[in-house]
DNA sequence: TTAATTGCAAAGTTTTTGCGACCAC
DNA sequence: GTGGTCGCAAAAACTTTGCAATTAA
C-alpha cells in the first residue's frame, strides 16, 4: 500500500537535505495525494487521519517550511484563507475559479508565459514569479462563446 | 481648496444611491487622492488626519462597502494584508511588484486582456474578473533584457 | 549526542460584529 | 421619524511563537 511508500514531496525534501520527521512525512503525503487546492484546516484534517496526534501548529510550520523551500505554492483566491498545491517545476500553470461552484481549474499557456516575461522586461524587470487567476461563470450550452 | 470638493469616489457613490456620511466622504477622499496602494492601517491613518474621530471599524466597513459596490478593488500581494485602489472602468490594469523595494507598478495590455478572455471561453467560462500580478527584480543597466 | 522539531497553550494579526447612541434622507 | 451608520470594545478567524519534552541524524 501507499502507506509505506515515499511520497513525491518527501523525496524532494530528502533531496533538499531536510530533516524528515514523521509529521513532515504525513503532511508531504497529504499534499502529494491532493488533487485539489486545500486550505490549512483541510490539510490538517487530512493529516490527522494519518496521524491523529499531529498539531495544527506543526501543519502551519511545515507548510511554511515547504513553501519557503519552493516545494509547494501558496495560493490566495481572495477568500481570506491560504490554499496550497505542489509546485510543478515542469509546467507553470494558472488558475480559473468557477465563482459559483468554487471549483478551481488549472491551465497552462506558453504564449502567456512568454508575453508576461516580455512585459516585465519592457518595464525593466527580471520576472521571478507571477500569479494569474481568472474568475468566471460556466457558459451554458449554446451561450455566446 | 479640495476640502469642500466632491471627490471622484464620492460622486460615484452618490450616483449609486449610497447614503453618504461624513466618514464615508473622508474614506472616499482618501482613496481618490491616493496614487499608491495603501493597506487598511494606512487608509485609517490618512482618514484620521481628516477626521480624528473616525474608527478603524468604520474604515473596514466602508472599504467592504466600496469593494462590494465595485467602487474600489481589493488587492492581495501575499503579505497578509489587503490593499486597495480605485476601480478604473476604462482601463483594466495589472500589477508588477518590485520584490526588493516593495514598489508596485501598474501596466495595461490589451493583448493580454483579449487572450485571457479567449482562454476562459476555451475552458467554457465567461470571464468576469481576473488578477494578474508579476513579481520581479529591477534589471541593472546593461543586464540581459 | 545534540541541535532541530513537536505539542500545547498563549499571544499576535487582521477583520468582523453586537450594541446603544447618533445621523442622513 | 426611522432605518442606516457610527464608535467602542469584544470576539472571531487565521497564524505565529515560547517553552519543555522529544526525536532525527
Amino acid at each position: 500500500m501507499a502507506d509505506t511508500e515515499t511520497s513525491q514531496i518527501e523525496q524532494i525534501c530528502i533531496d533538499k537535505g531536510m530533516r524528515m520527521t514523521g509529521q513532515r512525512r504525513v503532511v508531504a503525503r497529504v499534499l502529494s495525494e491532493s488533487e485539489d487546492h486545500p486550505d490549512v484546516e483541510e490539510i490538517y484534517r487530512r493529516a490527522a487521519m494519518l496521524d491523529p496526534q499531529i498539531s495544527i501548529a506543526t501543519v502551519y510550520r511545515t507548510l511554511r517550511l515547504f513553501d519557503t523551500a519552493n516545494v509547494i505554492d501558496r495560493l490566495e483566491f481572495g477568500d481570506g484563507r491560504a490554499r496550497y498545491e505542489v509546485t510543478d517545476d515542469n509546467a507553470h500553470h494558472y488558475h480559473l475559479l468557477d465563482v459559483k461552484s468554487g471549483e478551481v481549474l488549472e491551465f497552462e499557456n506558453k504564449e502567456v508565459d512568454r508575453r508576461l516575461k516580455e512585459i516585465a522586461a519592457e518595464l525593466g524587470y527580471r520576472l521571478i514569479g507571477d500569479r494569474l487567476d481568472l474568475y468566471g461563470t460556466a457558459l451554458e450550452p449554446g451561450e455566446k462563446e
